[in-house]
DNA sequence: ATTAAAAATGTTATCGATAACATAACTATT
DNA sequence: AATAGTTATGTTATCGATAACATTTTTAAT
């Protein structure tokens, strides 16, 4: 490979004037400057980004931490993860993608998601002071990111409210995570601002997967039919729907259901789910820009940055 | 951030004295190695990447690229990725992932996938010399991994001329890529080599979704019904059994069905579908494996990998 | 005790770029 | 024509590590 000596000599010019043709072309005359280019090109030439790093202490390289204990597979985090690539690629940053915490070295900046409490607690060193951006809310870390999954929740309670359900039921997810107590208490607040009785015998809280949906679903038809059955997830939707089915009722005609996440298994089911979507893309790039912002020390401030998820209205309710 | 040269000062040795201590321990005396290490710690030292990089020419990153036209979050790309990263992180590799051609900067690699046929051919070039790999198998790429499609469908029809079935109905995807191809002609193959007639009629190939899965199989039942509707996908498989329960035949009592890929999806559809998984997870891991092998010039030789999918039997067959 | 071999440590040059300062070559002003 | 100001280019030092060679110290063998 050709170095910006190799350019330097075959132009004629000192190295110092290659990097300022690169860098600064309007420091140089036309003359030099189109010599050098030609040469550039001739030579094939492109900068070792390793020695630039080295001299300017930037590398242009954002790490993405995902901790080893949740799935980067999981839709969720392939599209934010895919959003956050789109716009650092558009600000000529690159992405490293991570899944310990020491392998954080040579990058500008961390963006992590999916920490946990012990994670959360030491965040102040966890990064090794570089700046970073935490996905998901927590009263204690200064720059964040999250989706408003507790107004998420309310959108569709107010939805169903207005189209005249009364009777509701809620499927929620088991987890010791933020988000899992944000939908609930999205319904609850919900379902009191619409002025509806809470029903405790409705309300049940599993594993997210399919198979608990139905489960939960099913003993639920047990006591009694609700007109709605509301559910933290579209895989827990998906399951109250083959347990609705299998009793044979009807969707919505006989209950209605809804969803939660909106990453492409609503359309799966049968009928397709009315849920709320999380703009995971958008949360990415978010995430991007932030990161770049506090890089660019522009952003100084902390930021608690709530996404707002979208309704999306199918056939199984209505 | 400390550097290597306040290790040495502190521990009144040179800088090479610790630069041993770090890659070759045995060559430093145990007593200086104690006093060195102390200080190492003393200090929160740790070698600066970028510099080590720029010295030994090999920055230990590589560049995972997928084109900007392929969707990155399909969960199929996204299990290879995870795949792939989790060998590298393993042989100390980081990687970065990135959608342009352009980007290929500092990478000791390539690792990349769904290239097309343009790419293909200038393959040589492409990655500016320097080592890659391919998912996906052309003759004319020199190193590269993929899924045996073609043996892969052939599993499903040696199942089903087991289990008794006869006629046999494909809805393929109707899209120019390999798999595709492979796919199809797997079928054929399996057909003709268990001694079954194929039925030109009862084969369609539409997009690679649930919805066209769904009209396919439709328009298929209007004019006879087969024992056996393989699909190409597993998405597609979902489309068939909507249209298949909408006739109000069941699963697998009248008709029985089933998928390809294993990504998840199987078991969202009523009743679970027997289907082909795809080890992408294992591709990841092989792809790493391959490409580390390149690097350390263990592996001159060019290679073909070819990854065998499972059988895996659910209640939409029997 | 002498000498050779082995082990431990140090010195210098280098990787490929840029910052900071230095100098040379023009331009403009009086 | 002399001087100051501007523009263009060059020189040197530096980023933080390691390779290659040089030197010193220790160990072993006669």
């Amino acid at each position: 490979m050709a170095t910006i000596f190799d350019v330097a000599k075959a132009s004629g010019v000192s190295a110092m004037t290659v990097s300022r043709v690169i860098n600064a072309p309007d420091k140089v005359n036309k003359k030099t400057r189109d010599i050098v280019n030609a040469k550039i090109k001739e030579l094939n030439y492109s900068p070792n980004v390793v020695a630039k790093s080295l001299v300017l202490k930037k590398t242009n390289i954002i790490y993405v931490y995902i901790p080893e204990d949740i799935s980067a597979t999981h839709p969720f985090f392939s599209q934010v993860v895919a959003g956050i690539g789109e716009r650092l690629g558009e600000h000529d940053y690159s992405m490293l993608i991570g899944r310990k915490e020491y392998t954080i070295q040579s990058c500008d900046g961390i963006i992590a998601m999916g920490l946990n409490k012990e994670q959360e607690k030491r965040i102040g060193t966890l990064f090794k002071n570089k700046p970073y951006v935490v996905f998901g809310s927590q009263p204690k870390i200064n720059y964040c990111v999250d989706v408003d999954n507790y107004s998420g929740v309310k959108l569709v309670i107010n939805y169903l409210n207005e189209k005249g359900y009364k009777k509701i039921a809620y499927i929620g997810i088991n987890q010791n995570k933020t988000f899992t107590f944000d939908r609930y208490n999205g319904f609850i607040d919900g379902m009191k601002e619409n002025g509806l009785t809470i029903d405790e015998s409705l309300i049940t809280s599993v594993d997210n997967n399919e198979h608990f949906g139905y489960e939960a679903c099913k003993s639920l038809l047990k006591t009694c039919v609700p007109e709605v059955v509301v559910c933290a997830s579209d895989l827990l939707a998906i399951g109250a729907c083959r347990a609705i089915k299998e009793e044979g009722l009807s969707i919505p005609k006989d209950i209605a259901v809804t969803g939660f996440d909106g990453l492409g298994f609503e359309t799966l089911s049968i009928p397709h789910l009315t849920t709320v979507t999380q703009p995971v893309y958008e949360v990415g790039i978010r995430l991007a820009e932030e990161m770049i912002g506090r890089i660019d020390k522009k952003a100084e401030k902390s930021f608690h940055f709530k996404i707002m998820p979208k309704l999306v209205v199918h056939e199984s309710t209505k």
